[in-house]
DNA sequence: GTCGATGCAAACAGTTTGCAACCAC
DNA sequence: GTGGTTGCAAACTGTTTGCATCGAC
């Protein structure tokens, strides 16, 4: 069982706060600037069990990386993610799922896990970095 | 500009003879295997040129690895991909694609770009490995 | 002959893991 | 006290890169 420890707190503290999805490396960072240090391994570890009692939603960036966030909405959905700053708009996940669930029903595939992402550049971050 | 040599012809070629997505290390294997070795740097940037050119489609594996596939469509399109063996199912690319367009612009987002893969397992696969 | 392609080895990024010390319950 | 948690360092995976050599045009 998962125990209530100082560090995974600080991690969920954090990320509560936080309307953004951070990776790994970025919330360690982040951690020791507030002098809340602690090891990589340990951030790792912690979001690992975060996400698998499904208290976090994970996407990958472009690049790879493991982005985490804490959402408002518990049920499966979707994101509209801006690749500079992480922020996030939560999308239904019912039209997208149910459209695929008849393809792959009329395909024989099952067990299907829908990766639907939408990476692309907010407003203020658009503003931000002025006309390309 | 890109020159056509003998390793790049022998990729295009496995890939052509392939219904299914395949990773760089196993595009190595299987023409080591065939004897046709060449160096893993080489299927990389092989890959990598192909794509940029849009002679393949590319996406990533849930455990993060690229998987490319010399798709019979050229337009905009999506995959439902065999987690097991990689074989897909071409899917259409504008329903969903025209869906998220309108959110982007309602949420002020540009070029957005989606991401949008479903990963199972297929009637094959399935049979294959039995009841689970 | 020129410039891209290739091999080899080293470097990289993100992430995971073994093990001993540690701490929440 | 027991079993999950942490730090540290080392290992791992997928991928990229520097550099000298090779080969297509």
């Amino acid at each position: 069982m998962q125990r209530a420890t100082r560090r995974r707190t600080v991690i969920l503290e954090l990320l509560e706060e936080s309307a953004q999805f951070l990776g790994a490396q970025q919330i360690h960072r982040v951690l020791a600037d507030r002098g809340q240090a602690m090891a990589l391994a340990t951030v790792y570890r912690a979001l690992q069990a975060l996400t698998d009692s499904g208290d976090l939603d994970v996407l990958r960036s472009e690049e790879g990386e493991h982005l985490y966030r804490r959402c408002p909405r518990r049920d499966r959905h979707h994101h509209l993610v801006c690749r500079a700053c992480g922020a996030a708009v939560d999308l239904p996940g019912g039209p997208v799922e149910d459209w695929v669930a008849g393809l792959a029903r009329e395909h024989g595939f099952v067990a299907v896990t829908p990766v639907v992402e939408f990476h692309g550049l907010c407003a203020s971050c658009l503003e931000a970095r002025g006309p390309r």
